[in-house]
DNA sequence: GCCGTTTTCGGCCCGACTGTTTTCAGTCG
């Protein structure tokens, strides 16, 4: 049983509580446990039953978590959360996930119109039975209908960190099962987009058929969709798809470029291997006789993906770009970006502690930055504004200042900048006064609240903050959550604008369900001459791993190691910082030439 | 459900916004 899944049934239980309206701080403890297990550190079911101590340790986990991490750890369920599930409908709790609908209005809705699925709420709105209800009107009507139709546009698609876990657990499971010459993820996983629509795999070995067995006997497959002597596709038991290609090795190379993608990149690279004289197909590149005809086809490369690129006339590119947003030509002229690595980030600049919504302390943050090899961290937890977190008013920040300090001296070896990540209020002013702002090494601005204004009053709030001289960073950019909202309304160009005139940085902030900025506006951006930081936004220390996400989608937004200032080295970004250096993009060959 | 302690039960991050009300409930972060 993985911590994911033991998580999973402690909130399912927190919801189906709220929905039945019980003991709201009974709530919020399962909620807690449920947080607490999905970041543990250790196999919490394993742990349950050898070492209860080592949980009953951790504050927020007490007696009654650990009995139901025992029982599910024995059982594989738990008798309350079964019991729950019984007393509603299966799908009400998908309705938890539209926007601005909690769990009072869900069950207002069931227990008066017996509305217990997406479908049947949309249909109550459309025939305006929902605006008689009390607390209810015509906006709220409408306001469920455009939530339904955003939860439809953004349904269907995994997050990358579950598509790559999924991926994983699925290659493991064959390697232990089959003795496999080759095996490599395709698809959109290989090419670490923000979201994946399904799991593919390739794999060449001797005997396909045990393949074949082995994927569909994996323990989380629910349905087999179909299967083969060398394909198969399953149904995961956590909704999405997965296929399994077994292929001879000299074809390897064929189907995994033909099936990494994108389509649009390889729909440019078959037209331009007809237009050189050749074929390409998941089978190979075969080069065509002088009339055109493939009779017969001499297969010329197919064992491995740079020979096909080859001689196609281009080198090998990252599978992160292979999007058809230019690439191509620029491998073809030998100009592609040298895109930045994870061995090229020397620090992360976006954290919380225990001093508002973090579980660490600033000691046990910089301890783990150091211990992941960084040069340096920032501190930067919430602004009073953000009262639920705790957010820091001037002199709480000062106090911390002081912290910082004497852990600083503690710690040695790695750097702290002090730093804040304060709000930008309604009408772009600052959460935190200008004076204690101007003594701090590092100040992020960002939105939280009101996310719909008007996209010209959302613009002028955000290029305001910018303006303000203390500020280094904007955070999550587009405020969108992956899969679950989308981004406020804002001219990013306009903010691109303001943030180099104003030596600010954009951040892609790293958490696999943000990735904001976008691939997209983060190549903008690149093109624009502004400078990138890339931060995990950690709330606890397991999640500073998160920048190997933010690092994906730099490399998709073809960034390089010196778009980002946390490649610098610490005197170089203590300019940036200070404002008496921003060297990105001056003199940048392609720059407002970038293609999509 | 968890915690701390006043060892046996009471307290448990909260402010802003929205749409509905006519003083507030629900949702979000």
């Amino acid at each position: 049983m993985e911590n994911k899944d033991l998580a999973r049934i402690f909130s399912e239980i927190a919801d189906i509580l709220e929905i039945q309206e019980a003991n709201p701080f009974r709530i919020r403890s399962f909620r807690r446990a449920a947080q607490i297990i999905r970041d543990l550190t250790f196999n919490g079911a394993q742990a349950s039953r050898e070492d209860p101590e080592k949980l009953r340790k951790i504050p927020g986990i007490g007696e009654g978590t650990i009995k139901k991490i025992q029982e599910i750890a024995e059982t594989g369920a738990s008798q309350e959360h079964e019991d729950l599930k019984a007393q509603i409908p299966p799908s009400l709790l998908t309705l938890l996930e539209l926007q601005n609908l909690g769990p009072k209005k869900i069950s207002l809705f069931w227990k008066t119109l017996n509305i217990g699925t997406i479908e049947e709420l949309e249909k109550a709105a459309r025939e305006e039975k929902l605006r008689s209800l009390p607390g209810m009107g015509e906006k709220s009507e409408a306001k469920i209908l455009k939530a339904i139709e955003d939860h439809r546009l953004l349904q269907g698609r995994f997050l990358l960190d579950d598509g790559i876990e999924i991926c994983q657990g699925l290659m493991d499971h064959l390697k232990s099962k089959v003795k496999l010459k080759r095996i490599s993820p395709a698809g959109s996983v290989r090419r670490r987009r923000e979201t994946v629509g399904d799991i593919d795999i390739l794999v060449t070995c001797d005997s396909p058929l045990e393949a074949i067995d082995a994927f569909i006997g994996h323990p989380d497959v629910q349905e087999v969709l179909s299967q083969g002597e060398t394909k198969a596709s399953v149904v995961l038991r956590r909704g999405l798809q997965a296929d399994l290609r077994v292929l001879e090795d000299e074809s390897f190379g064929a189907a995994l470029q033909y099936f990494t993608g994108s389509k649009a990149h390889n729909v440019a690279l078959r037209e331009r291997a007809k237009r050189r004289g050749y074929k390409i197909s998941e089978y190979g590149l075969f080069r065509l006789d002088q009339s055109g005809e493939e009779d017969p086809p001499e297969k010329v490369a197919g064992e491995n993906e740079e020979e096909i690129y080859r001689l196609l006339g281009l080198s090998l590119m990252p599978p992160e770009i292979r999007e058809n947003r230019g690439e191509i030509e620029k491998a073809e002229a030998g100009q592609l970006p040298d895109l930045v690595t994870l061995e090229d980030i020397r620090g992360d600049l976006h954290m919380h502690t225990t001093a508002t919504d973090g579980r660490n302390s600033i000691e046990e943050m910089a301890a783990a930055g150091r211990a992941v090899g960084y040069q340096y961290i920032a501190i930067t937890d919430h602004s009073k504004a953000l009262a639920m977190t705790g957010g820091l008013d001037e002199k709480r920040l000062l106090g911390q200042m002081e912290e910082i300090d004497q852990v600083a001296s503690r710690m040695g070896k790695i750097h702290i900048f002090k730093g804040i990540e304060v709000d930008i209020l309604n009408e772009g002013d600052l959460d935190l006064d200008d004076d204690v702002l101007s003594q701090l090494d590092l100040v992020i601005v960002s939105v939280h609240s009101r996310f719909n204004l008007s996209r010209k009053e959302m613009t002028s709030r955000i290029c305001r903050a910018l303006e303000n001289p203390h500020v280094n960073i904007l955070a999550h950019p587009t405020g969108r959550l992956l899969t679950k909202r989308g981004p406020y309304q804002v001219d990013l160009e306009q903010v691109i604008q303001t943030a180099r005139e104003n030596r600010v940085c954009l951040e892609i902030n790293a958490h696999p369900s943000r990735l904001d900025l976008s691939d997209v506006h983060c190549r903008m951006a690149r093109d624009q001459g502004v400078l990138i930081s890339i931060n995990s936004d950690s709330h606890s220390r397991k999640m500073l791993g998160y920048q190997e996400y933010g690092l994906f989608t730099a490399r998709r937004g073809w960034l390089e190691a010196k778009d980002v200032i946390n490649t610098f080295p610490l005197e170089k970004l203590r300019k940036v910082l200070k404002k008496e250096e921003y060297p990105a993009g001056d003199s940048r060959p392609e720059a407002g030439n970038s293609k999509s």
